[in-house]
DNA sequence: TTAAATTTTTAGTCATGTCTAAAAATTAAA
DNA sequence: TTTAATTTTTAGACATGACTAAAAATTTAA
Protein backbone atom coordinates (compact mmCIF):
# COMPACT_ATOMS: atom_id res chain seq x y z
CA UNK A 1 0.00 0.00 0.00
CA UNK A 2 2.29 2.49 -0.84
CA UNK A 3 1.48 6.41 -1.00
CA UNK A 4 0.31 8.70 -3.62
CA UNK A 5 4.13 10.31 -3.56
CA UNK A 6 5.49 6.89 -3.65
CA UNK A 7 3.69 5.74 -6.38
CA UNK A 8 4.72 8.90 -8.48
CA UNK A 9 7.90 8.21 -7.73
CA UNK A 10 7.98 4.80 -8.90
CA UNK A 11 6.42 5.92 -11.91
CA UNK A 12 8.97 7.96 -13.15
CA UNK A 13 11.80 6.00 -12.60
CA UNK A 14 9.87 3.65 -14.79
CA UNK A 15 9.33 5.96 -17.53
CA UNK A 16 13.59 6.78 -17.12
CA UNK A 17 13.98 3.41 -17.64
CA UNK A 18 11.86 3.18 -20.56
CA UNK A 19 13.72 6.25 -22.23
CA UNK A 20 16.80 3.67 -21.80
CA UNK A 21 18.19 4.63 -18.58
CA UNK A 22 19.14 1.68 -16.87
CA UNK A 23 20.44 4.08 -14.23
CA UNK A 24 18.45 6.72 -12.86
CA UNK A 25 19.96 9.46 -11.05
CA UNK A 26 18.66 11.49 -8.39
CA UNK A 27 18.54 14.58 -9.87
CA UNK A 28 17.11 13.68 -12.90
CA UNK A 29 14.12 12.38 -11.23
CA UNK A 30 13.91 15.12 -9.15
CA UNK A 31 13.20 17.01 -12.28
CA UNK A 32 10.14 14.25 -13.53
CA UNK A 33 8.46 14.26 -10.27
CA UNK A 34 9.35 17.90 -9.83
CA UNK A 35 10.99 17.92 -6.49
CA UNK A 36 14.56 18.74 -5.59
CA UNK A 37 17.55 16.67 -5.27
CA UNK A 38 17.59 16.70 -1.08
CA UNK A 39 13.63 15.50 -1.26
CA UNK A 40 14.04 12.84 -3.83
CA UNK A 41 17.81 11.54 -2.27
CA UNK A 42 15.13 11.27 1.25
CA UNK A 43 12.27 9.23 -0.95
CA UNK A 44 15.31 7.15 -2.82
CA UNK A 45 16.21 5.65 1.19
CA UNK A 46 13.01 5.03 1.77
CA UNK A 47 12.09 2.93 -1.33
CA UNK A 48 15.27 0.95 -1.08
CA UNK A 49 14.25 0.15 2.37
CA UNK A 50 11.03 -1.11 1.52
CA UNK A 51 12.84 -3.08 -1.32
CA UNK A 52 10.96 -0.93 -4.37
CA UNK A 53 14.12 -0.23 -5.66
CA UNK A 54 17.83 -0.84 -5.62
CA UNK A 55 20.09 2.07 -4.86
CA UNK A 56 23.80 2.52 -4.15
CA UNK A 57 24.80 5.85 -2.50
CA UNK A 58 25.78 8.46 -5.19
CA UNK A 59 25.17 6.01 -7.96
CA UNK A 60 21.90 5.96 -9.70
CA UNK A 61 18.75 3.69 -8.57
CA UNK A 62 16.79 0.80 -10.54
CA UNK A 63 13.87 -0.61 -10.00
CA UNK A 64 13.30 -3.92 -8.29
CA UNK A 65 11.09 -6.74 -9.98
CA UNK A 66 8.50 -5.61 -7.23
CA UNK A 67 8.84 -1.84 -7.30
CA UNK A 68 8.38 -2.49 -11.48
CA UNK A 69 5.27 -4.00 -10.69
CA UNK A 70 3.86 -1.67 -8.61
CA UNK A 71 4.94 1.22 -11.52
CA UNK A 72 3.72 -0.53 -14.05
CA UNK A 73 -0.08 -1.01 -11.95
CA UNK A 74 0.37 2.90 -11.67
CA UNK A 75 0.91 3.19 -15.38
CA UNK A 76 -1.67 1.21 -16.92
CA UNK A 77 -4.27 3.05 -14.55
CA UNK A 78 -2.97 6.13 -15.94
CA UNK A 79 -3.24 4.99 -19.40
CA UNK A 80 -6.86 3.29 -18.87
CA UNK A 81 -7.81 6.69 -17.32
CA UNK A 82 -6.46 8.45 -20.23
CA UNK A 83 -8.83 6.08 -22.51
CA UNK A 84 -11.78 6.64 -20.76
CA UNK A 85 -11.42 10.88 -20.59
CA UNK A 86 -11.00 10.68 -24.33
CA UNK A 87 -13.06 8.17 -25.35
CA UNK A 88 -16.15 8.24 -23.76
CA UNK A 89 -16.01 12.04 -21.89
CA UNK A 90 -14.57 13.59 -25.11
CA UNK A 91 -11.89 15.47 -23.71
CA UNK A 92 -9.20 16.13 -25.78
CA UNK A 93 -5.64 14.32 -25.97
CA UNK A 94 -3.69 17.04 -24.22
CA UNK A 95 -6.55 17.29 -21.71
CA UNK A 96 -6.17 14.03 -19.89
CA UNK A 97 -2.72 14.20 -18.42
CA UNK A 98 -3.32 15.73 -15.42
CA UNK A 99 -6.62 14.29 -14.51
CA UNK A 100 -5.41 10.78 -15.04
CA UNK A 101 -2.33 12.23 -13.18
CA UNK A 102 -4.99 12.02 -10.24
CA UNK A 103 -6.95 9.34 -11.09
CA UNK A 104 -3.75 6.49 -11.76
CA UNK A 105 -3.94 6.82 -7.49
CA UNK A 106 -7.45 5.54 -6.97
CA UNK A 107 -6.38 1.79 -5.27
CA UNK A 108 -8.65 -0.84 -6.63
CA UNK A 109 -7.48 -4.07 -8.70
CA UNK A 110 -11.34 -4.39 -9.24
CA UNK A 111 -11.69 -1.30 -10.72
CA UNK A 112 -9.07 -1.39 -13.17
CA UNK A 113 -9.98 -4.65 -14.65
CA UNK A 114 -13.39 -3.68 -14.92
CA UNK A 115 -12.52 -0.21 -16.43
CA UNK A 116 -10.49 -1.98 -18.98
CA UNK A 117 -13.09 -4.55 -20.57
CA UNK A 118 -15.55 -1.57 -20.15
CA UNK A 119 -12.86 -0.07 -22.72
CA UNK A 120 -12.30 -3.00 -24.77
CA UNK A 121 -9.21 -4.05 -23.69
CA UNK A 122 -7.02 -1.37 -25.71
CA UNK A 123 -3.38 -1.88 -26.30
CA UNK A 124 -2.94 1.96 -26.77
CA UNK A 125 -3.27 5.18 -25.03
CA UNK A 126 -4.76 8.66 -26.91
CA UNK A 127 -0.86 9.26 -27.20
CA UNK A 128 0.15 6.06 -28.88
CA UNK A 129 1.83 4.70 -25.55
CA UNK A 130 1.46 1.26 -24.60
CA UNK A 131 -0.69 0.20 -22.05
CA UNK A 132 0.09 -2.39 -19.11
CA UNK A 133 -2.08 -5.36 -19.01
CA UNK A 134 -3.48 -6.80 -15.56
CA UNK A 135 -0.24 -8.91 -15.29
CA UNK A 136 1.74 -5.94 -15.12
CA UNK A 137 3.40 -6.71 -19.08
CA UNK A 138 2.96 -4.58 -21.56
CA UNK A 139 0.20 -5.82 -24.27
CA UNK A 140 2.05 -6.24 -27.86
CA UNK A 141 2.57 -3.01 -29.53
CA UNK A 142 2.97 -2.65 -33.15
CA UNK A 143 6.57 -1.91 -34.46
CA UNK A 144 7.25 2.11 -34.91
CA UNK A 145 10.07 4.52 -36.38
CA UNK A 146 10.37 7.90 -35.45
CA UNK A 147 9.35 10.54 -37.98
CA UNK A 148 12.65 11.70 -38.24
CA UNK A 149 14.64 8.47 -38.67
CA UNK A 150 11.57 7.56 -41.96
CA UNK A 151 12.16 6.81 -45.27
CA UNK A 152 10.73 9.42 -48.11
CA UNK A 153 8.26 9.01 -50.44
CA UNK A 154 6.48 6.05 -48.64
CA UNK A 155 2.89 7.00 -47.04
CA UNK A 156 3.66 6.81 -42.98
CA UNK A 157 0.64 6.76 -40.39
CA UNK A 158 0.78 8.66 -37.24
CA UNK A 159 0.79 5.77 -34.22
CA UNK A 160 1.89 7.88 -31.03
CA UNK A 161 4.19 10.31 -29.64
CA UNK A 162 7.37 10.70 -27.48
CA UNK A 163 6.83 13.65 -25.91
CA UNK A 164 3.15 13.53 -23.97
CA UNK A 165 3.18 17.48 -22.50
CA UNK A 166 0.13 19.34 -23.53
CA UNK A 167 2.37 22.13 -24.91
CA UNK A 168 3.46 19.43 -27.46
CA UNK A 169 0.54 17.99 -28.34
CA UNK A 170 -1.49 21.73 -28.77
CA UNK A 171 1.34 22.18 -31.01
CA UNK A 172 0.71 19.64 -33.20
CA UNK A 173 -2.79 20.69 -33.16
CA UNK A 174 -1.77 23.85 -34.88
CA UNK A 175 -0.06 21.75 -37.56
CA UNK A 176 -2.75 19.75 -38.07
CA UNK A 177 -1.07 16.71 -36.97
CA UNK A 178 -2.89 13.90 -34.35
CA UNK A 179 -2.96 10.15 -33.69
CA UNK A 180 -3.56 8.52 -37.04
CA UNK A 181 -2.84 11.18 -39.71
CA UNK A 182 -1.65 9.93 -42.99
CA UNK A 183 1.91 11.58 -44.61
CA UNK A 184 4.79 11.22 -46.60
CA UNK A 185 8.09 12.76 -46.31
CA UNK A 186 9.38 14.65 -49.57
CA UNK A 187 12.13 16.31 -48.82
CA UNK A 188 15.11 16.52 -46.17
CA UNK A 189 16.75 20.06 -45.65
CA UNK A 190 20.02 19.24 -44.48
CA UNK A 191 20.48 22.54 -43.59
CA UNK A 192 18.80 22.45 -40.27
CA UNK A 193 17.04 19.05 -40.44
CA UNK A 194 13.64 20.44 -41.20
CA UNK A 195 11.37 18.27 -43.23
CA UNK A 196 9.28 18.79 -45.92
CA UNK A 197 6.01 16.88 -45.41
CA UNK A 198 2.91 16.27 -47.63
CA UNK A 199 -0.31 15.26 -45.87
CA UNK A 200 -2.15 12.65 -47.69
CA UNK A 201 -6.03 13.53 -47.08
CA UNK A 202 -5.75 17.09 -48.17
CA UNK A 203 -2.35 17.05 -50.75
CA UNK A 204 -1.27 20.06 -48.30
CA UNK A 205 3.02 20.59 -47.97
CA UNK A 206 4.52 22.10 -44.94
CA UNK A 207 7.61 22.39 -43.15
CA UNK A 208 8.24 20.48 -39.92
CA UNK A 209 10.95 21.12 -37.66
CA UNK A 210 13.26 18.14 -36.66
CA UNK A 211 12.75 18.83 -32.68
CA UNK A 212 8.78 17.94 -33.93
CA UNK A 213 9.46 14.58 -35.88
CA UNK A 214 11.75 13.33 -33.36
CA UNK A 215 9.05 13.19 -31.04
CA UNK A 216 6.42 11.43 -33.67
CA UNK A 217 6.16 7.54 -33.43
CA UNK A 218 4.83 6.92 -37.23
CA UNK A 219 4.49 3.38 -38.56
CA UNK A 220 5.53 2.34 -42.23
CA UNK A 221 2.20 0.03 -43.30
CA UNK A 222 4.35 -2.91 -42.47
CA UNK A 223 3.07 -6.13 -41.34
CA UNK A 224 3.31 -5.60 -37.48
CA UNK A 225 5.88 -7.59 -35.87
CA UNK A 226 5.04 -8.08 -32.25
CA UNK A 227 7.40 -6.80 -29.45
CA UNK A 228 7.11 -7.13 -25.85
CA UNK A 229 9.52 -4.89 -23.27
CA UNK A 230 9.73 -6.99 -20.27
CA UNK A 231 11.72 -5.89 -17.17
CA UNK A 232 15.48 -6.79 -17.52
CA UNK A 233 15.57 -9.24 -14.43
CA UNK A 234 13.05 -11.25 -16.02
CA UNK A 235 14.59 -14.12 -17.07
CA UNK A 236 11.24 -16.26 -17.05
CA UNK A 237 11.34 -18.81 -19.94
CA UNK A 238 7.69 -19.53 -20.19
CA UNK A 239 6.85 -16.12 -21.09
CA UNK A 240 4.64 -15.84 -24.31
CA UNK A 241 5.58 -14.48 -27.52
CA UNK B 1 -7.88 23.76 -2.81
CA UNK B 2 -9.10 21.97 0.16
CA UNK B 3 -7.00 18.53 0.86
CA UNK B 4 -8.77 14.92 0.70
CA UNK B 5 -8.63 15.32 4.31
CA UNK B 6 -10.23 18.37 4.69
CA UNK B 7 -12.64 17.71 2.36
CA UNK B 8 -13.56 13.94 3.90
CA UNK B 9 -14.62 16.31 7.23
CA UNK B 10 -16.43 18.92 5.10
CA UNK B 11 -18.66 15.82 3.73
CA UNK B 12 -19.26 14.48 6.57
CA UNK B 13 -20.64 17.59 8.39
CA UNK B 14 -22.78 18.07 5.54
CA UNK B 15 -24.06 14.38 6.19
CA UNK B 16 -24.65 14.80 9.54
CA UNK B 17 -26.48 18.51 8.94
CA UNK B 18 -28.67 16.23 6.22
CA UNK B 19 -29.81 13.86 9.37
CA UNK B 20 -31.51 16.98 11.45
CA UNK B 21 -28.13 18.01 13.26
CA UNK B 22 -27.81 21.79 12.79
CA UNK B 23 -25.10 22.17 15.20
CA UNK B 24 -22.39 18.74 14.78
CA UNK B 25 -20.51 18.15 18.05
CA UNK B 26 -16.85 17.24 17.83
CA UNK B 27 -17.09 13.82 19.16
CA UNK B 28 -19.85 12.70 16.69
CA UNK B 29 -17.74 13.83 13.93
CA UNK B 30 -14.90 11.86 14.77
CA UNK B 31 -17.03 8.76 14.64
CA UNK B 32 -17.97 9.94 11.46
CA UNK B 33 -14.46 10.49 9.74
CA UNK B 34 -12.86 7.47 12.13
CA UNK B 35 -10.66 9.64 14.13
CA UNK B 36 -10.19 10.62 17.34
CA UNK B 37 -11.77 13.55 19.30
CA UNK B 38 -8.57 15.52 19.72
CA UNK B 39 -7.82 14.95 16.21
CA UNK B 40 -11.23 15.93 15.42
CA UNK B 41 -10.59 19.41 17.58
CA UNK B 42 -7.78 20.50 15.75
CA UNK B 43 -9.06 19.88 12.26
CA UNK B 44 -11.92 22.07 13.30
CA UNK B 45 -9.54 24.95 14.46
CA UNK B 46 -8.36 24.85 11.36
CA UNK B 47 -11.61 24.66 9.48
CA UNK B 48 -12.79 28.15 10.97
CA UNK B 49 -9.32 29.82 10.46
CA UNK B 50 -10.57 29.25 6.40
CA UNK B 51 -14.01 29.98 6.76
CA UNK B 52 -15.37 26.94 6.01
CA UNK B 53 -17.18 26.39 9.24
CA UNK B 54 -18.58 28.42 12.33
CA UNK B 55 -17.01 26.99 15.17
CA UNK B 56 -17.84 28.03 19.28
CA UNK B 57 -15.36 26.20 21.36
CA UNK B 58 -16.82 23.42 23.42
CA UNK B 59 -20.43 23.82 21.35
CA UNK B 60 -20.63 22.31 17.99
CA UNK B 61 -19.67 23.20 14.53
CA UNK B 62 -22.14 24.58 11.28
CA UNK B 63 -20.47 24.29 7.97
CA UNK B 64 -20.56 28.20 6.19
CA UNK B 65 -21.87 28.73 3.12
CA UNK B 66 -18.62 28.75 1.38
CA UNK B 67 -18.05 25.16 3.80
CA UNK B 68 -21.33 23.92 2.20
CA UNK B 69 -20.63 24.47 -1.31
CA UNK B 70 -17.30 22.60 -1.39
CA UNK B 71 -18.91 20.06 0.38
CA UNK B 72 -21.99 19.52 -1.84
CA UNK B 73 -18.82 19.56 -4.66
CA UNK B 74 -17.67 16.55 -2.97
CA UNK B 75 -20.52 15.01 -2.49
CA UNK B 76 -21.84 15.39 -6.15
CA UNK B 77 -18.43 13.64 -7.20
CA UNK B 78 -18.83 10.96 -4.84
CA UNK B 79 -22.51 10.51 -6.12
CA UNK B 80 -21.46 10.63 -9.84
CA UNK B 81 -19.04 8.11 -9.49
CA UNK B 82 -21.20 5.83 -7.78
CA UNK B 83 -23.42 5.71 -10.94
CA UNK B 84 -20.46 5.29 -13.40
CA UNK B 85 -19.39 2.57 -11.24
CA UNK B 86 -22.85 0.97 -11.09
CA UNK B 87 -24.20 1.57 -14.56
CA UNK B 88 -21.38 1.16 -16.65
CA UNK B 89 -18.61 -1.10 -14.87
CA UNK B 90 -21.14 -3.11 -13.61
CA UNK B 91 -20.45 -3.17 -10.00
CA UNK B 92 -22.81 -4.28 -7.13
CA UNK B 93 -24.42 -1.22 -4.95
CA UNK B 94 -22.74 -2.63 -1.98
CA UNK B 95 -19.20 -2.52 -3.43
CA UNK B 96 -18.97 1.25 -4.78
CA UNK B 97 -18.50 3.66 -1.59
CA UNK B 98 -15.14 2.44 -0.85
CA UNK B 99 -14.12 3.64 -4.22
CA UNK B 100 -15.69 6.58 -4.87
CA UNK B 101 -14.57 7.75 -1.08
CA UNK B 102 -11.26 8.29 -3.30
CA UNK B 103 -12.72 9.16 -6.59
CA UNK B 104 -14.59 11.96 -5.26
CA UNK B 105 -11.12 13.80 -4.40
CA UNK B 106 -10.01 14.10 -7.92
CA UNK B 107 -10.05 17.64 -8.51
CA UNK B 108 -11.58 19.04 -12.01
CA UNK B 109 -15.06 20.81 -12.22
CA UNK B 110 -14.82 19.47 -16.18
CA UNK B 111 -14.51 16.18 -14.87
CA UNK B 112 -17.65 16.19 -12.84
CA UNK B 113 -19.43 17.60 -15.59
CA UNK B 114 -18.30 15.49 -18.39
CA UNK B 115 -19.08 13.05 -16.35
CA UNK B 116 -22.43 14.06 -15.53
CA UNK B 117 -23.27 14.54 -18.79
CA UNK B 118 -22.07 11.38 -19.78
CA UNK B 119 -24.65 9.49 -16.86
CA UNK B 120 -27.56 11.72 -18.20
CA UNK B 121 -27.47 13.71 -15.22
CA UNK B 122 -28.73 10.94 -13.12
CA UNK B 123 -30.91 12.78 -9.74
CA UNK B 124 -29.94 9.75 -7.85
CA UNK B 125 -27.14 7.20 -7.08
CA UNK B 126 -27.58 3.69 -7.01
CA UNK B 127 -28.43 3.92 -3.39
CA UNK B 128 -31.56 6.45 -3.92
CA UNK B 129 -29.23 9.42 -2.42
CA UNK B 130 -30.07 12.75 -4.28
CA UNK B 131 -27.04 14.28 -6.82
CA UNK B 132 -26.48 18.04 -6.19
CA UNK B 133 -26.17 19.55 -9.33
CA UNK B 134 -23.26 21.74 -10.75
CA UNK B 135 -24.81 24.37 -8.88
CA UNK B 136 -23.80 23.34 -5.34
CA UNK B 137 -27.62 22.62 -4.94
CA UNK B 138 -29.48 19.35 -5.23
CA UNK B 139 -31.66 18.45 -8.23
CA UNK B 140 -35.42 17.95 -7.26
CA UNK B 141 -35.90 14.36 -5.79
CA UNK B 142 -39.37 12.84 -5.21
CA UNK B 143 -41.28 12.73 -1.90
CA UNK B 144 -40.37 9.71 0.27
CA UNK B 145 -41.26 8.01 3.65
CA UNK B 146 -39.71 5.77 5.62
CA UNK B 147 -41.01 2.42 5.49
CA UNK B 148 -41.61 2.24 9.10
CA UNK B 149 -44.01 5.40 8.72
CA UNK B 150 -45.62 3.90 5.57
CA UNK B 151 -49.19 3.07 5.85
CA UNK B 152 -50.61 -0.21 5.94
CA UNK B 153 -52.67 -2.49 3.15
CA UNK B 154 -50.69 0.00 0.02
CA UNK B 155 -48.19 -0.60 -2.69
CA UNK B 156 -45.58 0.81 -1.62
CA UNK B 157 -41.82 1.05 -4.14
CA UNK B 158 -37.95 0.97 -2.28
CA UNK B 159 -36.77 4.41 -3.50
CA UNK B 160 -33.61 4.55 -1.27
CA UNK B 161 -31.56 3.81 1.66
CA UNK B 162 -30.92 6.01 4.93
CA UNK B 163 -27.83 3.67 5.51
CA UNK B 164 -25.56 2.68 2.95
CA UNK B 165 -22.92 1.00 4.82
CA UNK B 166 -21.97 -2.22 2.77
CA UNK B 167 -23.31 -4.48 5.66
CA UNK B 168 -26.94 -3.33 5.56
CA UNK B 169 -26.67 -3.60 1.71
CA UNK B 170 -25.92 -7.51 1.71
CA UNK B 171 -28.58 -7.56 4.25
CA UNK B 172 -31.28 -6.50 2.12
CA UNK B 173 -29.83 -8.70 -0.51
CA UNK B 174 -30.49 -11.37 2.08
CA UNK B 175 -33.64 -10.39 2.53
CA UNK B 176 -34.24 -10.33 -1.14
CA UNK B 177 -34.78 -6.16 -1.29
CA UNK B 178 -33.35 -3.48 -3.13
CA UNK B 179 -34.30 -0.60 -5.57
CA UNK B 180 -37.58 -0.92 -7.21
CA UNK B 181 -38.41 -3.87 -4.61
CA UNK B 182 -42.30 -3.72 -4.75
CA UNK B 183 -43.87 -4.51 -1.45
CA UNK B 184 -47.11 -4.12 1.25
CA UNK B 185 -47.28 -3.74 4.78
CA UNK B 186 -49.78 -6.05 5.78
CA UNK B 187 -49.50 -6.44 9.59
CA UNK B 188 -47.52 -4.13 12.36
CA UNK B 189 -46.88 -6.07 15.10
CA UNK B 190 -46.91 -3.88 18.35
CA UNK B 191 -44.55 -6.19 20.70
CA UNK B 192 -41.38 -5.54 18.97
CA UNK B 193 -42.03 -3.00 15.77
CA UNK B 194 -41.78 -5.54 13.34
CA UNK B 195 -43.96 -5.77 9.83
CA UNK B 196 -45.38 -8.67 7.79
CA UNK B 197 -44.61 -6.92 4.34
CA UNK B 198 -45.61 -8.98 0.84
CA UNK B 199 -43.65 -8.92 -1.86
CA UNK B 200 -45.78 -8.04 -4.68
CA UNK B 201 -43.49 -9.40 -6.99
CA UNK B 202 -43.96 -13.09 -5.90
CA UNK B 203 -46.62 -12.70 -3.38
CA UNK B 204 -44.14 -14.20 -0.85
CA UNK B 205 -44.53 -12.80 2.56
CA UNK B 206 -42.11 -11.71 5.39
CA UNK B 207 -41.02 -10.73 8.59
CA UNK B 208 -39.34 -7.67 8.62
CA UNK B 209 -37.49 -5.95 11.62
CA UNK B 210 -37.80 -1.98 12.26
CA UNK B 211 -34.51 -1.73 12.72
CA UNK B 212 -34.33 -2.31 8.54
CA UNK B 213 -37.75 -0.72 8.05
CA UNK B 214 -36.46 2.33 9.56
CA UNK B 215 -33.36 2.49 7.47
CA UNK B 216 -35.52 1.85 4.05
CA UNK B 217 -37.23 4.83 1.71
CA UNK B 218 -40.31 4.21 0.24
CA UNK B 219 -42.52 6.36 -2.57
CA UNK B 220 -46.27 5.62 -2.26
CA UNK B 221 -46.51 6.32 -5.58
CA UNK B 222 -48.75 9.45 -5.52
CA UNK B 223 -47.97 12.19 -7.75
CA UNK B 224 -44.54 13.57 -6.99
CA UNK B 225 -44.29 16.43 -5.59
CA UNK B 226 -40.81 19.15 -5.90
CA UNK B 227 -38.44 19.67 -2.76
CA UNK B 228 -35.25 20.85 -2.39
CA UNK B 229 -32.90 21.35 0.25
CA UNK B 230 -31.19 24.60 0.06
CA UNK B 231 -28.59 25.38 2.43
CA UNK B 232 -30.19 27.22 5.39
CA UNK B 233 -28.46 30.35 5.14
CA UNK B 234 -29.57 30.72 1.28
CA UNK B 235 -32.35 33.02 2.06
CA UNK B 236 -31.86 34.37 -2.29
CA UNK B 237 -35.43 34.55 -3.49
CA UNK B 238 -34.93 33.74 -7.48
CA UNK B 239 -34.22 30.47 -6.33
CA UNK B 240 -36.15 28.02 -8.60
CA UNK B 241 -39.19 25.41 -7.66
C1' DT C 1 -26.35 23.90 43.97
C1' DT C 2 -22.66 21.22 44.51
C1' DA C 3 -20.49 16.85 42.74
C1' DA C 4 -19.83 13.42 39.17
C1' DA C 5 -19.73 12.16 34.46
C1' DT C 6 -19.01 13.46 29.86
C1' DT C 7 -17.28 16.19 26.23
C1' DT C 8 -13.89 19.11 24.29
C1' DT C 9 -9.62 21.18 24.06
C1' DT C 10 -4.65 21.46 24.87
C1' DA C 11 0.03 19.48 25.32
C1' DG C 12 3.33 16.70 23.65
C1' DT C 13 4.75 12.99 19.99
C1' DC C 14 5.18 10.90 15.75
C1' DA C 15 5.13 9.85 10.62
C1' DT C 16 5.27 11.56 5.97
C1' DG C 17 6.91 14.54 2.67
C1' DT C 18 8.62 18.89 1.48
C1' DC C 19 12.24 22.69 1.47
C1' DT C 20 17.06 25.41 1.81
C1' DA C 21 21.76 25.44 3.04
C1' DA C 22 25.94 23.04 4.00
C1' DA C 23 28.95 19.01 3.72
C1' DA C 24 30.64 14.96 1.24
C1' DA C 25 31.50 12.25 -2.78
C1' DT C 26 32.04 11.83 -7.59
C1' DT C 27 33.22 13.44 -12.12
C1' DA C 28 35.44 16.63 -15.35
C1' DA C 29 39.09 19.86 -16.39
C1' DA C 30 43.49 21.71 -16.19
C1' DT D 1 47.20 14.16 -10.73
C1' DT D 2 45.79 17.80 -8.48
C1' DT D 3 42.02 21.23 -8.78
C1' DA D 4 37.47 22.75 -10.00
C1' DA D 5 32.72 21.85 -11.05
C1' DT D 6 28.87 19.01 -10.43
C1' DT D 7 26.08 15.75 -8.13
C1' DT D 8 24.39 13.65 -4.07
C1' DT D 9 23.63 13.31 0.61
C1' DT D 10 23.04 15.15 5.26
C1' DA D 11 21.42 18.61 8.60
C1' DG D 12 17.96 21.28 10.25
C1' DA D 13 13.10 23.30 9.58
C1' DC D 14 8.43 23.34 8.50
C1' DA D 15 3.49 21.89 7.24
C1' DT D 16 -0.11 18.50 7.60
C1' DG D 17 -2.63 15.22 9.98
C1' DA D 18 -2.74 11.63 13.01
C1' DC D 19 -2.32 9.71 18.06
C1' DT D 20 -2.41 9.35 23.62
C1' DA D 21 -2.73 11.46 27.95
C1' DA D 22 -3.93 15.32 30.75
C1' DA D 23 -6.43 19.60 31.66
C1' DA D 24 -10.53 22.48 31.13
C1' DA D 25 -15.32 23.30 30.20
C1' DT D 26 -19.90 21.74 29.96
C1' DT D 27 -23.69 18.81 31.04
C1' DT D 28 -26.09 15.65 34.05
C1' DA D 29 -27.13 13.74 38.49
C1' DA D 30 -27.50 13.86 43.18
MN1 LIG E 1 0.12 10.74 -10.21
MN1 LIG F 1 -0.71 8.96 -22.19
MN1 LIG G 1 -13.38 10.52 0.62
MN1 LIG H 1 -24.43 6.55 -2.38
Amino acid sequence: MPTMSVENYLKAILSLHEEGKVQVSTTELAKRVESTPASTSAMLRKLGERGWVEHKRYHGVRLTKSGHGIAMNILRRHRLWECFLVEHLGFDWDQVHDIAEELEHVDSKELANRLDAFLGFPKLDPHGDAIPGPNGRFRSVAARTLLLDAPRDLELIVVGVVDGRDAFLRHLGVLGMSLGTRLTIRKRHAFDGSLEIQFNDDDDMQMVSPSVCSRLWVDQNNPEPIIEFPHPDDTDEKRKV
